[in-house]
DNA sequence: TCAATATTGTTGCAAACGCAACAAATTTGC
DNA sequence: GCAAATTTGTTGCGTTTGCAACAATATTGA
């Protein structure tokens, strides 16, 4: 470790490498922004929401606790806390104690919540699949996850660790 | 437009399309998120403030309307106004008057700005370069960037309307 | 010219987020 | 068995963000 030879930690970039992270970055961010602005046209809650929903939709009962809950949505614990508390202000989820483990907390999804994200999803999907899917043949998508699968190969463990 | 055909705007996914989505999606935050948590630990600002100072580093003259920094940072008016206003707070930026335009207001970054840009590359690169660039070779990133390319090519112009 | 419209930037208020301190329950190690 | 350490969730406080209303200048078009 110490003698590490690694002068060039910080060395300048090529140009496909800084327009590769700048890519990127603004990618995803003008997907996200598009999904979040359309969802508002709408009237409907933003993303985060959705997101929350659906991990629970897809969970087997469609319970889970707020910990796992925020493994999955990356999100941090305080934030959670607070998002569920709102999703049940809104009837979209019910709170209770959890069995096993008196500290634990879950959340469940309600029937409300279940008819609301279906009611996001095709909003949410058109602009995935207008601005990202289309641009993509069966082949190359396939290419693509597969670069996206290196990246997140480092990295979720760590990030968990909120 | 009318008689659109579309019955398939809002279907379901394929696994592949299902997991290049969220796969972009969380390797992004998380790629971000530990980003910060780096620059955090040596004590140093955020990445949104990177992003100005590097902006209008990389401008001749090192200056630029909030207009155009808010555009090319992807920011909405106010938060580049109330960025602009810490930074300013801070010494790493200079506001001014814009000479063509009475409405505009122009911000310099300052030899400290500078000084604290080149002090926060080192972290920010070594995040990047450990975590993405090096899961790739240089063909690779060809590849990758070109995919990137495309789905950028379809919403910048949009995503500016803000 | 000059009124109507558009652009640019600011601000008050409310919602959301990050941090650190905290409480309660569980697990670990002796 | 039990004290120490860990995990899980909550809360107060300050910061940041989003929204909508606003002011000031520029542009447009009759």
């Amino acid at each position: 470790m110490k003698g590490d030879k690694n002068k060039n930690d910080t060395r300048k970039w090529t140009e496909t490498e800084a327009s590769a992270w700048t890519g990127l970055v603004q990618a995803q961010q003008t997907l996200i922004d598009k999904v979040e602005v359309e969802l508002k046209k709408k009237g409907l809650p933003s993303l985060g929401w959705y997101d929350v929903l659906w991990e629970l939709e897809r969970t087997e009962g469609g319970i889970l606790r707020l910990n796992d809950l925020g493994k999955r949505v990356l999100l941090n614990k305080y934030n959670v806390t607070r998002l569920a508390q709102r999703l049940e202000d809104e009837g979209l989820v019910v709170r209770g104690q959890c069995p096993n483990d008196g500290r634990g907390i879950t959340a469940a999804i309600t029937e409300k919540g279940r008819k609301l994200r279906k009611k996001m999803w095709p909003v949410y999907e058109k602009v995935v699949r207008e601005n990202f899917l289309c641009k993509f043949n069966s082949k190359e998508l396939k290419e693509l996850k597969n670069f996206i699968e290196r990246i997140q190969a480092s990295g979720l463990n760590e990030s968990l660790a909120k």
